[in-house]
DNA sequence: CGAGCCTTTGACTTATATCAAGCGCCGTGG
DNA sequence: CCACGGCGCTTGATATAAGTCAAAGGCTCG
């Protein structure tokens, strides 16, 4: 199976802190075992990111979860063209949706992380596909799709927790077409930097000031809409300028102001997410 | 109230056949009055582009709905900033969802068509939020944001089919950004046309083999992240060619084929959507 | 030690943006 | 009834952001 070298140069005495799934989960959850717990004793669920929910509707969701997988880095989760497939919610690692055309320029809708519902518009969309694509290991509960109309009849506030993240996520499409169709480089550069140190934020995922990044500037280049070229000249730039800093695989925003200025970027606190 | 001027050149002939609410619902339903019917004489479920629903159904959104509204042309349905708002599912007319910057730039997510539900996002997104503007005089229903939590809990179904108008309304925000990121500008433009003619002819409003188009040409350049200038230049050149006509506010789609093909434009067929 | 990724950089090309001006149609007001 | 102003479309000239091509270096893995 494919495996991607880590991206950014990476010293020799820092390997062994990649960011493959079993490092990431072991820095909040020591041991070997990368697949998720039962879901009572969900790692997730204790970051506070998430909404509570009965104990009711722990019991359905565990039995709905028909089983765990665990996929490696640069796997395919979903295939562009084949519908079907399953439903996720992603437990652990970092994964993406993407669309290509058919000369193969590729384009990153958005970033998948833990706790994100995968797989809800192959259910529902006309014909529109999407590919998803593992960037790092990465482990996931798994959701039978058929199941989620008795989800909707038996439990309705899940059902209007699923249309939350739907809703949420299409904002986040939303928020990626502004810029993409009226950010200039440095500007989308700014904006995806402090997009996704947010979300990694609220996650509990910020230690010592900065969080782990193990997309490449190839990632970059295509959920910003740029070349690659262009993308790394543009976030050379902004390094040296001392907005940020990524070096190991982990991100530093060294000026968080800058950064948000230049992106025109407007934080309203993040609100709880549900969790299937 | 501001009005602005009808699209592309129109000959005094035709004025009157302009697309304001009015107009364009005499074409299907004669008679003085714009605004909605009750629901079971909804002229919208009787182009058979949407799913049906029981008896029980349709008396839950006929009291569901509290009113029903009709705005002119230009005016904005939705604010950027303010949250709150109402629900509404927009009966007659054309509107589109925008974000901007501070600077003034702005992009155009999606356009909005008859039988869309509107304003959902706002019930939920983490504050990004987005303005919703008509394009034409517009005829709406209007639902209180605070009762869906009901709806989802009495009728399931509809919970279900909002959820699939949330992902429907993603995917095409994930086209959008496929073509902003990745095509370049007549491509961009081809998908435009493909797109909005196939959504007007599932509606049953391809006469004559045209469709009432009446959006100008800023409108298009917002939407595909373009100047005004190039988008005028490519649309120019793909009239000439003979891929497409605009003329007295309509579309004709000259060259369907070779439009598909220059957008990369693979159509499945497009399923029946639900209508609150 | 060699191969493969990923990053970096310079030189050059090109698509798209910007600036500026003119035209036609329409609605309005004198 | 005519003149004027506004809006939307069109076009040419010029500027610039971003793309493409090419090559090299660092790390890691095998």
């Amino acid at each position: 199976m494919y495996r991607p070298a880590l991206p950014w140069t990476m010293s020799k005495d820092t390997v062994a802190q990649n960011f493959s799934s079993k490092a990431y989960m072991d820095t909040l959850q020591p041991g070997p075992a990368p697949s998720p717990p039962p879901c009572k004793a969900c790692r997730l669920r204790k970051t506070g990111a998430f909404t509570p929910v009965s104990a009711d509707e722990m019991a359905f969701i565990e039995s709905f979860r028909t089983s765990t997988l665990n996929r490696p880095a640069g796997s395919t989760l979903m295939h562009e063209q084949k519908p079907g497939g399953k439903l996720f919610t992603l437990y652990a690692g970092w994964a993406f949706r993407y669309k290509t055309l058919s000369d193969g320029r590729r384009q990153i809708l958005n970033f998948l992380l833990p706790g994100d519902l995968i797989g809800l518009q192959q259910e529902f969309s006309d014909g529109a596909m999407h590919g998803i694509e593992a960037v790092t290991d990465v482990s996931l509960c798994v959701f039978p799709r058929d199941g989620l109309w008795e989800l909707f009849r038996r439990y309705p506030n899940l059902g209007y927790d699923i249309t939350w993240l739907a809703a949420r996520e299409e904002g986040m499409v939303d928020d990626n077409l502004l810029s993409a169709g009226r950010r200039n480089a440095a500007e989308r550069v700014a904006m995806l930097l402090m997009h996704l140190y947010r979300r990694l934020e609220r996650l509990g995922l910020v230690q010592d000031g900065s969080v782990e990044f193990p997309i490449n500037q190839q990632h970059i280049a295509d959920i910003l809409g740029l070349s690659l070229v262009h993308t790394n000249k543009t976030m050379r730039r902004l390094q040296q300028l001392g907005l940020h800093e990524i070096r190991n695989g982990r991100l530093w925003l060294r000026n968080p102001k800058a950064l948000q200025r230049l992106a025109d970027y407007y934080d309203a606190p993040l609100r709880r997410a549900p969790l299937l």
